[in-house]
DNA sequence: ACCTGAACACCGTTCAAGT
DNA sequence: ACCTGAACACCGTTCAAGT
């Protein structure tokens, strides 16, 4: 087919298909091409939908966090609860669901860091956060920090998990990384030098990476609210 | 020159170059035809030094960390300070000394967000947080997810702080990024829908990004030593 | 052991041209 | 407006061959 007919296309069917790609093939499978491709149309026409790469990984980025869940701010007055266990708990679970969807979909959080998140549904995330906060009687001047550090905490956790699941892959190609010569390279595998390291990484291994991240949101939810 | 000289570089020498690039064009500009060209060399014969370009990325970031200061183990007896104040000090510097690491040199982020942390000198950063939770009584049930906390934490500011920066960068490409119907861009400028995040931006402007990572970090750290 | 040159299977993006 | 085909300037990696 030469100039071939007209197929317009959603932009919900080509995000749909670019995280088809992102879930099987991984982040860098997301290409212009390979999007294209699944599509059965040329890469030049993708750019018809999106005048670049980084428009399209925007438009994934608010596909996916469409799905996010920010709780609402119901003020629990009638059960036992205070309202800072109440936001406690909103605060909790905008964390879990942000790093579910993360965790949920392989590449997603490469996906994420991959631009600044000023879109709609990342103003939502925000929003939500920053009301939980006021609802706790924290100032704006305090609140706004404290969403950036629940922000920062969440999406550096998730990165961190992410990055250690990555070893596992590499485990196939087992050939070593470094030959000779690297300064400081000598010791690799020296753990006695680090004794401390050597035993938290027993203590490590047994605790669930979810709990980890949970207890986390706690201490960092006891410092911020303790000036509320 | 056909098969040329016994050129014979140092990785010390590679990973220079590697950097001179990173800072000079950015990490997209670090790949492996770039450095090779850069000193002079067919990317093949990269090869022989690193088996890939996974391998020479853990090297940069190994050359990276190498520079860290994670300070001494000092314990402060003589001065008015108490031990836990020593403490949050140190732990305070070493997330500075991260953060100043990574900020400084452009593209550095990406790159240590390339892959898992586990060289040596990462290793030298987990055992100098350990050693200061520990000194401040935390046992090592506490002290590690402590120390992952405190990772994550200082990854994910940095990471967000240096997707708004790419903003800056994008502003050249003013065109549009999307055009019509992705679910839920239509409201893309509607800020009125988001009134808290409408304040917040204003206090957030005037306030020093130092200022607010430092910030984040003691209230972390309230949380954390809370339990000491 | 270290290096070259050619090749394979990819990228993002642009441009003239068709309907 | 939507699409094609060809092209430009790139990727990481492999392989046979040279010294």
């Amino acid at each position: 087919m030469r100039p071939g007919p007209r197929r317009s296309l959603t932009h919900a069917e080509i995000l749909d298909a670019a995280f088809d790609l992102l879930e099987a093939k991984g982040f860098a499978a997301v290409s212009v091409r390979g999007v294209a491709g699944s599509l059965g149309i040329t890469p030049t026409a993708l750019y018809t939908y999106y005048p670049s790469k980084r428009a399209l990984l925007r438009g994934m980025i608010e596909h996916l966090l469409a799905r996010l869940d920010v709780g609402a701010d119901e003020h629990v007055a009638v059960t036992g609860a205070t309202t800072v266990d109440a936001v406690r708990a909103r605060v909790l679970r905008i964390a879990l669901s942000l790093r579910e969807l993360l965790a949920g979909h392989a590449g997603a959080l490469e996906l994420i860091m991959s631009g600044p998140l000023d879109g709609p549904n990342a103003m939502r995330l925000d929003e939500a956060l920053l009301e939980s906060f006021a609802t706790a009687g924290l100032a704006l001047d305090d609140a706004a920090p404290a969403v950036y550090a629940v922000r920062a905490y969440a999406f550096g956790s998730i990165a961190l998990q992410s990055a250690e699941v990555d070893v596992e892959a590499d485990a196939a190609a087992s050939e070593p990384l470094i030959k000779t010569d690297v300064p400081g390279a000598a010791l690799w595998t020296d753990l006695a030098r680090f004794p401390l390291t050597e035993q938290a990484a027993t203590v490590t291994a047994q605790r669930n990476s979810t709990a980890q991240f949970v207890w986390g949101v706690e201490r960092l939810l006891d410092g911020l609210l303790a000036r509320g």
